[in-house]
RNA sequence: UGGGCCGUCGCCAAGCGGUAAGGCACCAGGUUUUGAUCCUGGGAUGCGUAGGUUCGAAUCCUACCGGCCCAGCCA
């Protein structure tokens, strides 16, 4: 139809493309994906981009994603990162059908189908140090060289792994190796060892095995299991690649899932190793993993992202196989444009200046209003007291200035937001010659209408009422670094650590709609930004919002 | 100096032999009771470089150049 040539449809990215390609020739009937974290840290911004990607497709594709986690070193993982991740997913916007996996879920299949190697001759029990297996593996440019322990028969081999697997050695004393090629040009190749020992308690397998799988070993075949039609993980696994097809081909799994890589997400002036993240929570640069300047997802969540939004950034950014660094900007768009159509208008003055009326009188008050959102004014209004003294921000006073400041400046006029328009008369100042005072007066009958005088303000400003408003504390987050790429080499992360990256300021005043806000209650504070209530203060007293993102400021002076 | 992968506007990214989509950022206008939003317009004679094939190449071939990954009993 004409409307279809004219639409301008996304263009499918590669792995689309090839599950559509799978999808007609009938080699696979429905697509199934899965996101395979290891429960050993926090999710990230990056951990977001596979999320969307592997739940994406099944949404698109009317195929099913499950969520595994890969559980095969049990030194690192805990199961506290299993409920986080858990919780994560669920609050980008997507659910595993069944019951979650594990691949400890698999450890008997893959123990037995380890046996079959070994009675096939493919696998063998290695005494070889770490030291001295690394000077057999040979390096890049040479070949390595068969380990000693390489032609041991199947009985030895069956004898030894069943050793292993009955605690008789240490850590370390031996492990399972699979044989293909000591010369293979690709490392992945070199007799992989597929099974160590580890004298560790497993969170779900608790202390039945003392000996566990290796990723590789692991990795494929619960794909195999699960009925995976499409492997996806990140470019670093290229090698592996190999490595996962001759399991496949060697062991009589029950499916053939295929593995495709794409590169992983990198933003600017943001890292995403779990080490320095560690490290910045551990040396206290941060609150915790869920500080709001953390690019983890519960740090994202309570500064205040949406899920829409870190859903709109993966997709913007797109899946390929190029390396690439992508701009914060591009984050920080899809969250404005999210809470631009979305948050609650509001007033809230961050650092105080009282103006008195001097034309108003004392005892009065008027309740004006103001749309929640100006753009969608079916969503109704809140209430503005508004008095004799009000309070506007330090900023958005001079006693003088150039035509190109559109705010209070003496003798001049200014809009308040949803109210009237004053005019200043005089600045009062402390000993230390600081303003601590304005006087102004209002102009009579200019809610909602230009003067009658015909001398129009020039600027509009926010302003709180003095006497009704909440106080508060708010928190502006900036970049947790100045470098754009703090994470490169061997540079020094941390000497790149923003020094401005919080301020905090308290005494804050906010308009009284603001009593009411509630966790998940996303605000854009005229003029300001986008807050959300922190949900680790809200015990306080006195509210605190995070500042998710300022509003796009165009205004060079 | 082994193997694998990647190089299209400042950043992402389409393109798959027929004469360079789109988004972010940026710049210039317009609207505006948020210096916001919104609207309009702008930008690669060029696709890492150099050759070659072809009527025609970002797309095919060749050779270079640059970047990333691999030598954990981590994932």
């Amino acid at each position: 139809m004409k409307n279809d040539s004219n639409e301008t449809k996304k263009p499918l990215n590669f792995i689309e493309r090839i599950i559509e390609e799978d999808l007609a020739s009938g080699r696979i009937s429905q697509s199934v994906t899965r996101f395979p974290p290891e429960p050993n840290g926090y999710l990230h911004i990056g951990h977001a981009k596979s999320i969307c990607l592997n739940f994406g497709l099944a949404e698109t594709y009317g195929g099913q994603c499950n969520l595994r986690f890969d559980d095969t070193n049990p030194a690192k993982e805990e199961m506290e990162y299993v409920e986080s991740i858990k919780k994560d997913v669920q609050w980008l916007g997507f659910d595993w059908q069944g019951d979650i996996r594990f691949t400890s879920d698999y450890f008997d299949q893959l123990y037995t189908w380890a046996l079959g190697l070994i009675e096939q001759g493919k696998a063998y029990v290695c005494d070889l140090n770490q030291e001295e297996m690394r000077a057999y593996r040979g390096t890049l440019t040479e070949a390595g060289k068969d380990s000693p322990y390489k032609e041991r028969s199947v009985e030895e081999n069956l004898a030894l792994f069943e050793k292993m697997r009955a605690g008789e050695f240490d850590e370390g004393a031996c492990a399972l190796r699979v044989k293909i090629d000591m010369a293979h040009p690709n490392m992945q190749m070199r007799d992989p060892v597929i099974y160590r020992i580890k004298k560790v308690a497993h969170h779900q397998t608790g202390d039945k095995w003392c000996i566990y799988p290796s990723y590789d070993y692991a990795h494929g075949q619960s794909d195999a299991i699960e009925g995976i039609t499409h492997s996806i993980c990140t470019l670093e696994f290229e090698e592996h690649r190999a490595l996962y097809d001759w399991f496949i081909a060697n062991l009589p799994v029950p499916s053939t899932p295929r593995q495709y890589e794409f590169s992983r997400l990198n933003v600017n002036y943001t890292i995403t190793s779990k080490r320095k993240l560690k490290q910045l929570v551990d040396e206290g640069h941060v609150d915790g993993w869920d500080d709001p300047r953390m690019p983890t997802i519960s740090g994202m969540r309570r500064r205040g992202f949406t899920p829409k939004s870190i859903r709109e950034f993966c997709d913007m950014a797109g899946v390929t196989r190029t390396d690439g660094i992508v701009d914060v900007s591009m984050l920080e768009f899809a969250i404005r444009e999210d809470l631009n159509t979305n948050a609650t208008r509001a007033m809230c003055v961050l650092e105080p200046l009282k103006v008195t009326l001097t034309n108003y009188p004392e005892d009065k008050t008027e309740q004006l209003v103001g749309p929640k959102h100006p753009n969608r004014i079916e969503l109704g209004a809140r209430s503005l007291p508004f008095s004799r003294e009000i309070f506007i921000d330090q900023d958005d006073f001079r006693e003088s200035a150039n035509k190109k400041y559109k705010r209070l400046v003496i003798g001049k006029r200014v809009r308040l937001r949803n109210a009237y328009i004053i005019e200043a008369d005089e600045a009062i100042k402390n000993e230390q010659g600081e303003i601590i005072e304005v006087k102004a007066h209002f102009i009579e009958n200019t809610v909602g209408k230009n003067p009658e005088d015909g001398i129009k303000a020039k600027g509009v400003i926010h302003w709180v009422d003095a006497k009704q408003h909440i106080d508060c504390e708010v928190r502006l987050y900036d970049r947790l670094f100045t470098e754009a790429s703090p994470d490169v080499g061997g540079k020094d992360f941390l000497s790149c650590l923003n020094p401005d990256n919080l301020r905090v300021l308290t005494g804050c005043k906010g308009e009284m709609s603001l009593a009411e806000a509630g966790q998940d209650d996303h605000y854009q504070f005229e003029r300001e930004g986008y807050f959300i209530l922190d949900a680790k203060e809200k015990h306080v007293s006195i509210r605190v919002f995070n500042r998710t993102i300022g509003l796009r400021d165009t205004w060079k002076k």
